[in-house]
RNA sequence: GCGGCCGUAGUUCAGCUGGAUAGAAUACAACACUACGAAUGUUGGGGUCCCAGGUUCGAAUCCUGGCGGCCGCACCA
C-alpha cells in the first residue's frame, strides 16, 4: 500500500476533505491525495485540485463547484492564497512553509529514508542473462543498466529485504559446443598453453565461438560437411552433458575464463547479484521436474513430445497462447523447461510473491507461456510474474549478432567513453589534477553517459546506438546532470558562510520569493513520488526526465539567483540552502539510476 | 493468418492509469562570460499528435476499424 508522504499535498487533503463533505458529497483523503496535481504554470500556484469528481456528484459545473468547495474552505496555514480558476482550486504557499517543508527534510536526509510503502511484496528481479563463451556487447548494456537500476529503485521503494536480485547465466548448450568445436577443429588445442596467461581470454573465446559459428553455416551447404560436423557437436554435448571427457575438461576451464569476463564487467557496473543461478545447475533437474509432473497427469503430449497445449476455445476460456513444449520427443529439455524448473526454485528457496524478468521483447511469448504454465501446475505466485520487456539496442545498419560477429563490445564503448572524456573535457585539468583523479572522473562520467542514454528511453522504443553521437555528450545527458552537481559542490566550497546550527536549522525560507527559486523547490517536492512512480511502473526514464529538468531549473535559478552577490547575508543563507538540498536530489537520484557524481568535473 | 510492440516538430524522443495553452533535446538564427564553473543560460521560427469513426462536459491519452514499421508464433536459446 502506498503511503502519503508528500507534505504539501498531505497538509490539503484534511481542509479539503472538510469543504467537500460540506457541500454534501463523501470523498476520502486517499482520493484527494491522488487527485491534487501540479497546475501549468506555477506562477498559478504548487498544487491543484480539480473538481471534476466532486462536481458530477454535485451534478453541477466544475467551475461551479469550485467557487463551492473554496467557500466551505477554512484558513489553511501554510496557504498564502486559494483561486477558483475554472474547474481547478489552486493554491499558493508561502516561502516559508516551502522551504519548511521540501527543503528541511533534504537537508537533514529523512527525504531519503522515510518509508513510501508498506506491505511490500517480497520481490525477485532477475536480469542479465549472459551466454558463456560469448562476448557482452551493448545491446547486453541496456538489460544490465535497467535490471541495475530497478533493483536500486525497488529496494527504496519496498525496502532492502523485500528485493533479491539474481541473474541466471547460460553455460551450457549449443554455443558452447560450437566454440569448443571451432577450436579443437580450426585453431588446435595447443593454442590454449598461450591463451591461458593472456588477459583477454574471455574476449577471445567470444571471437572462437563467432568464427564457428560462420565456420558452420558456410559448410552448412556441404550435405556430407553439415553430417560430419553435426556429428562433431553431438559428441561435444554428450561429453557436456555426461560431465567425462576432454571438451568437459575444456568447458570447466573456459567458462571460468568467461564468467571472469562477466565479473570485470559488473564490477565496472556496480552490479553484485544476491542469487547466481546456472544453466549447468539448472538443465538437469528441470527435465526431472516435467518428467515429474507428467507422471502426475498434469501436462499432455503431442507428437511425441509433451507440454501443454493453451490454444483453445470453449464455452468459458478461450486462450491464444499456442502450445508450450517442455519436453522434445528425445527426451531433452528446452529454454521454458529451464525456466519452470527456475521459477519453482526462486518460488520454493525465497519464498518470494512477486517474480520480475528483465529480457529482450522477443521472449514475450515464451514468458506468457511460461507464466501460464505455471499457473497450471499449481503456482499462485504466477500471477505476480512479469516480464519487463525491451527493445533491442541497433547498430545504424541493423540488427547485432553475436553470431554474425559484428557487435560493439561492451567494454569497448567503455573504454572509447572514458578516453572522450579524458582528451575532450578534461585535458584543461591535466597541470592541475592528479593522474588518478583525472581517470577516477573520466570513468565516473563515462558511465554516466553511458548508464543514462540506456535509460532515459523507453523500454519498448528501439535504442539505434551510434558510437559518434554518443560521444557527444551534449543535450539531455547524464554528464549534464552530474556536472551541474559538480557545480553545486564547488558553489558551496566557495562560498564559504556557515548556517548557524546547521544547514538544516537557521535560514529564512520565507525568503526564497524569486519565480526562480520557487519552480525549484516545487519541483525538488516531487522526488519521492517520482520514485515510486518509476519503481512501480518499472520505467527508470521517468526519473532520468525528472532528474535532467531538476538540473535545468537549477541552472535557471542559477543564472537568476546569485548567491554571492545576495542582498543579505540571511538571502545568502537561503538560497545556499536551495542549492545544497538541490544537490542532494541529483546525487541521490542518480545513484538510484546507479550512476555516481564526481565532486568536480 | 494469429498475437505483441511502436507511429507526436527536419531528426531523436517526453507526455499516454482522460483534464488548464502538446513539451524537451538536436539542427538552424540571434544574444549573454572583468561574473558563484559557458559541459551553461535567454530568445526565435518549426506540429493534419498516422488515418477514420466512437465514448465523454473534455481525447495525443480510452474503445473499434484501417494504414505503415519492427518482432514473435512446436522439438534453437
Amino acid at each position: 500500500m502506498n503511503l502519503m508522504f508528500e507534505p504539501l499535498r498531505k497538509k490539503l487533503t484534511l481542509p479539503l476533505l472538510k469543504a467537500i463533505q460540506n457541500c454534501g458529497v463523501m470523498s476520502s483523503s486517499e482520493e484527494i491525495y491522488k487527485f491534487l496535481v501540479e497546475p501549468p504554470n506555477p506562477d498559478m500556484g504548487q498544487l491543484a485540485f480539480g473538481c471534476f469528481v466532486v462536481s458530477k456528484n454535485l451534478k453541477k459545473a466544475p467551475a461551479v463547484a469550485a467557487v463551492e468547495i473554496k467557500n466551505q474552505l477554512e484558513k489553511i496555514e501554510g496557504v498564502d492564497s486559494v483561486e477558483a480558476a475554472g474547474p481547478y482550486l489552486n493554491f499558493k504557499f508561502s516561502s516559508q512553509f516551502l522551504a519548511e517543508s521540501i527543503l528541511i527534510p533534504i537537508l537533514n536526509k529523512k527525504t531519503f529514508s522515510e518509508n513510501l510503502v508498506v506491505d511490500a511484496p517480497k520481490t525477485m528481479i532477475e536480469y542479465s542473462q549472459p551466454n558463456t563463451h560469448k562476448e557482452l556487447h551493448v545491446g547486453h548494456m541496456r538489460n544490465l543498466c535497467l535490471g541495475d537500476a530497478l533493483v536500486r529503485l525497488l529496494r527504496r521503494s519496498y525496502g532492502n529485504n523485500q528485493i533479491i536480485s539474481s541473474t541466471f547465466p547460460g553455460d551450457v548448450g549449443t554455443h558452447v559446443a560450437k566454440c569448443l568445436w571451432y577450436i579443437k577443429n580450426h585453431i588446435g588445442l595447443n593454442i590454449l598453453d598461450q591463451k591461458r596467461n593472456s588477459p583477454d581470454r574471455g574476449e577471445w573465446l567470444g571471437q572462437m565461438y563467432s568464427a564457428g559459428n560462420i565456420k558452420l553455416e558456410d559448410e552448412a551447404i556441404v550435405p556430407e560437411k553439415f553430417e560430419k560436423n553435426k556429428k562433431e557437436l553431438t559428441l561435444i554435448l554428450k561429453q557436456l552433458e555426461s560431465a567425462s571427457g576432454e571438451f568437459y575438461d575444456l568447458w570447466k576451464e573456459t567458462r571460468e575464463w568467461s564468467i571472469q569476463l562477466m565479473q570485470k564487467t559488473y564490477v565496472w557496473a556496480d552490479v553484485t547479484f544476491d542469487k547466481w543461478y546456472w544453466e549447468s545447475d539448472v538443465d538437469a533437474d528441470s527435465v526431472r521436474t516435467i518428467k515429474k509432473y507428467f507422471a502426475e497427469g498434469k501436462l499432455v503430449e503431442s507428437q511425441g513430445a509433451i507440454g501443454l497445449d493453451f490454444d483453445f476455445t470453449t464455452e468459458t476460456q478461450k486462450e491464444k497462447l499456442g502450445f508450450c513444449l517442455l519436453l522434445k520427443s528425445d527426451g531433452t529439455g528446452l529454454y521454458a523447461t529451464k525456466d519452470i524448473e527456475l521459477a519453482r526454485r526462486k518460488f520454493e528457496d525465497y519464498k518470494i510473491e512477486k517474480s520480475i524478468y528483465v529480457v529482450d521483447q522477443r521472449q514475450a511469448l515464451h514468458f506468457k507461456q511460461v507464466f501460464r504454465s505455471l499457473l497450471h501446475l499449481g503456482f499462485e505466485q504466477a500471477k505476480d510474474c512479469f516480464h519487463l520487456q525491451y527493445n533491442f539496442v541497433e547498430l545504424p545498419d541493423g540488427a547485432m549478432s553475436s553470431r554474425k560477429g559484428n557487435i560493439v563490445p561492451l567494454m569497448l564503448l567503455v573504454e572509447k567513453m572514458q578516453n572522450h572524456v579524458r582528451t575532450e573535457y578534461l585535458s584543461r585539468y591535466e597541470s592541475e589534477w592528479s593522474a588518478d583523479e583525472l581517470n577516477s572522473v573520466a570513468a565516473c562520467v563515462a558511465k554516466g553517459a553511458i548508464k543514462y542514454g540506456m535509460l532515459r528511453q523507453d523500454t519498448n522504443k528501439k535504442i539505434v546506438f551510434d558510437m559518434n553521437e554518443w560521444l557527444k555528450l551534449d543535450g539531455e545527458s547524464g554528464p549534464f546532470i552530474q556536472y551541474s552537481y559538480a557545480r553545486i559542490n564547488s558553489l558551496i566550497k566557495k562560498i564559504n558562510i556557515s548556517i548557524d546550527g546547521g544547514v538544516d536549522k537557521n535560514f529564512d525560507g520565507g525568503l526564497l520569493i524569486h519565480s526562480s527559486e520557487i519552480k525549484l523547490m516545487q519541483h525538488l517536492m516531487n522526488f519521492n513520488t517520482q520514485i515510486l512512480l518509476s519503481a512501480e511502473n518499472y520505467k527508470p526514464a521517468s526519473l532520468c526526465t525528472y532528474l535532467y529538468e531538476t538540473a535545468k531549473k537549477f541552472n535557471s535559478f542559477y543564472h537568476d539567483c546569485s548567491i554571492s552577490q545576495a542582498e543579505t547575508i540571511e538571502l545568502k543563507k537561503a538560497r545556499l540552502a536551495l542549492a545544497m538540498s538541490t544537490g542532494e536530489i541529483l546525487k541521490q537520484g542518480l545513484s538510484l539510476l546507479g550512476i555516481p557524481v564526481p565532486e568536480r568535473m
